[in-house]
DNA sequence: CTACACCAATCCTCCTGTCC
DNA sequence: GGACAGGAGGATTGGTGTAG
């Protein structure tokens, strides 16, 4: 794991990433908890095969903005390379934010895999890899560590480039996994589809019902015995507020004050129905949508029409 | 036809989880 | 601790089905 210092090293191999197609990325961050948080380090790996962190680089960038505006230049704002994260959103605070270019988040994508295929508890990085890549014994302590002191200790350096190695194993996985969760919608089976549909709708309706009953009596009983919390569960409230006025009085308001207030209003049907022609004189701006419904048939007979 | 209930879609606000 | 996207849960709305 090569752990790059020296301003022109790491421009050079950033030089090179910029003819890769993928890179995968994790930062790590100085003064997470301050107001001014500094990027510490950034680890690429160029090979997701690469298993033994010869391909991870582990660069150092701390307080050296010119080196990370240039991996902003060469390679975040670069929409030629796809660029792998987790929880991308986080990273690209400190590479370019909204400029960055080709970005793949594996936090969302395993987010966006149905529960059944993908149980967890959580998506955070080391659940998701212990899960999918049965990788054993991540120790995720350095993640709280000081990034800001140099130099870094080996554990450290050890947890900065075992990160990009779970992150490209993760990646991977999550594509197959993605891949199996969305088959095409042209060729599917629709009759295993519509017979498996029914299978779970008599067993979902079951535990569901029973399931919403439960939540109904522990949340009645929590609070008619004042407890806010059991060993399994919290109850929590919070208030709303929404304001309200009569349309006349704003109306009026509006008027008088010579405020400026104009915006679109839903007329709703009995809105519609209470200005009858008067309607007719308003230049109402129509909106429409298509709504699609699924619905169940009585039960399979054999009429089979048209 | 009207009145009504129900359901799905949408919107809104507040909360939660993720990274370091 | 801070930022922020997405989720949870409630309210609102319009479409559909049913009864009178």
């Amino acid at each position: 794991m090569p752990y790059l210092t020296s301003a022109s090293e790491i421009s050079d191999i950033v030089a090179e990433y910029t003819n890769v197609k993928t890179l995968w990325i994790d930062t790590e961050v100085a003064d997470y908890k301050s107001r001014n948080p500094r990027l510490s380090l950034i680890q690429v790996l160029d090979n997701p095969q690469d298993m033994s962190g010869d391909r991870v680089y582990l660069l150092d960038v701390l307080d050296q903005p010119n080196i990370i505006a240039e991996f902003i230049q060469k390679i975040m704002i670069n929409s030629a390379i796809e660029k792998v994260f987790h929880n991308a959103s986080y990273d690209l605070k400190f590479l370019g934010n909204k400029k960055a270019k080709n970005i793949t988040c594996t936090l969302e994508m395993a987010k966006k895999i149905p529960y059944h295929i993908l149980p967890l508890p959580n998506y955070q990085l080391k659940t998701i890899a212990t899960a999918l890549c049965s990788f054993n014994n991540i120790d995720k302590q350095e993640q709280t560590s000081d990034w800001g002191k140099r130099p870094l200790t080996e554990e450290q350096i050890e947890y900065a480039y075992l990160d990009c190695i779970y992150l490209a194993q993760i990646h991977s996985n999550l594509l197959g996994l993605q891949a199996k969760a969305n088959p095409e919608p042209a060729t599917e089976d629709l009759i295993s589809l519509s017979t498996r549909y029914s299978q779970l709708e008599q067993q979902w309706k079951l535990l569901n019902s029973e399931f919403e009953h439960l939540q109904e009596r522990m949340k009645k009983a929590m609070q008619a015995q004042n407890i806010s919390e059991t060993s399994s569960h919290k109850l929590t409230s919070y208030d709303r507020t929404t304001v309200k006025a009569t349309f006349s009085e704003l109306a009026r308001l509006a008027q008088t004050q010579d405020i400026d207030l104009d915006f679109p209003i839903t007329l709703t049907q009995k809105l519609q129905k209470d200005l009858g022609t008067n309607l007719e004189q308003l230049s109402v701006d129509i909106e429409k949508t298509t709504s699609w419904r699924l619905t169940p048939k009585a039960q399979e007979t054999e009429t089979e029409d048209e």
